[in-house]
DNA sequence: TATATAATTTAGCCATGCCTAAATTAATTT
DNA sequence: AAATTAATTTAGGCATGGCTAAATTATATA
């Protein structure tokens, strides 16, 4: 059995091999909030258990076996959070600190009961996919929100999940994945975008359109 | 925020102390299956802390704050145990190792949501009476099955949880708290009890019934 | 009462996982 | 190409919570 150290070094360096191929030291080492000296000394470890792949200053990469943990790791995540939400209704803002504490401690027959009254879900409250028991992990065709223009429509595809003041601001104006809107304007100079959701207008600045990636792009160029 | 060992200490020193006053550190290491000498390092920590009291050579017993954060834990325990018996049918020779990890993560939010979901409920799946937020225990007047003879009748009050292999065993013989048996013999020499389950026989060894707790104990001279 | 035995404590070591400070290597600028 | 800057790694330290071995204290026995 893994530390939970160890844990959370393989699903941060799976999450920001993601959108990047090989990880920093320094990369990880922000995204965990320790210091780069830290990382390096928990990267050794991993390696010589053969987890990740690592040349010194060249960055890390998961092997099979660690990419195998980190996506049993995910999935405990996001199914506790699908949990903790529709089961016991703690709001979207708050599943992800709990689950984080959770998904190291929880069994797979528990998590195996949870997934059954959840009925096999493949997504979690913030509209990531949740990996299979196998560690298949459905891609979704969603586009970051920053990409739209003027008129276009869209279906909220995902949000990220992490920083539960943007989650309660999403919240605010109905914004959860599943949830329809239209692009009013794009203010120009990277300003911020307004946009329609049911008839209610709402503003949503760049930093927060960055987090949010939509499905079901189309022109609707009028009202 | 205590650490979990120090957190497991309290409630090992609380279990012990309700039957024996004060906890010898040797009691306690075997029960947590420490070497007394790792007991000693942390009844000192828990000393410094104001947590317990500790004279070299003379055992340890819990401060009031102690007590209150002993209560706490086990409150939680009792409390997920029973939610996952309920809620996801673990079954009750289970509870007892999930509820052992999970009781150290779990937040006040969510285990509030638990007892709302429950009804608020005294007792967990073992019997146990579960201490109320502010950590008032409910006493029971519970015996030890050892204290029955012939012919009497009670019902089954609260098993210890800790010994799955135990529960399983009687599970298979529909012993459950709530349920009534009546006491057909008791073998002499400090022989097993053989007992009457709604019609059906069992002879239950002296180990496992001291490990019983029964109520409603009536004298019922014949069949 | 002296001695043997049992319990407890102290002392010192180990692994984990963080830290800071210094050294090294890589990348950028002039 | 040399020098500056940035990233990474090494070295050494700290707290936690185990361990063993040795010393101490208490208890039981002769």
């Amino acid at each position: 059995m893994l530390t939970q150290a160890a844990e959370d070094y393989l699903k941060s360096i799976y999450k920001l091999q993601e959108k990047g191929g090989k990880v920093s030291t320094g990369d990880l080492a922000e995204y965990l909030d320790v210091k780069p000296a830290s990382a390096t000394g928990m990267i050794k470890k991993l390696k010589s258990m053969n987890l990740v792949c690592h040349e010194r200053y060249q960055g890390v990469t998961l092997t099979e076996s660690g990419k195998a943990i980190a996506l049993e790791i995910i999935r405990h995540h996001r199914l506790l959070e699908l949990y903790l939400f529709k089961a016991l209704g703690v709001p979207w803002d708050g599943v992800h600190e709990e689950a984080e504490k959770l998904e190291h401690v929880i069994s797979e027959d528990v998590e195996a009961r949870m997934d059954a009254f959840l009925g096999y879900p493949t997504e979690d409250p913030h509209g990531s996919p949740i990996p299979d028991k196998n560690g298949i992990v459905l891609k979704t065709h969603s586009v970051p929100m920053t990409d739209l223009h003027n008129g276009q429509s869209c279906v909220v595809a995902e949000v990220s999940d992490s920083d539960s003041a943007m989650l309660r601001h999403l919240g605010s104006f109905n914004l959860y994945p599943g949830t329809a809107f239209r692009v009013i304007e794009v203010a120009p100079f990277e300003g911020p975008f307004t946009i329609d959701i049911a008839g209610q207008q709402a503003v949503i600045g760049r930093e927060v359109a960055k987090h949010i990636f939509v499905n079901n792009v189309e022109e609707t160029d009028n009202v």
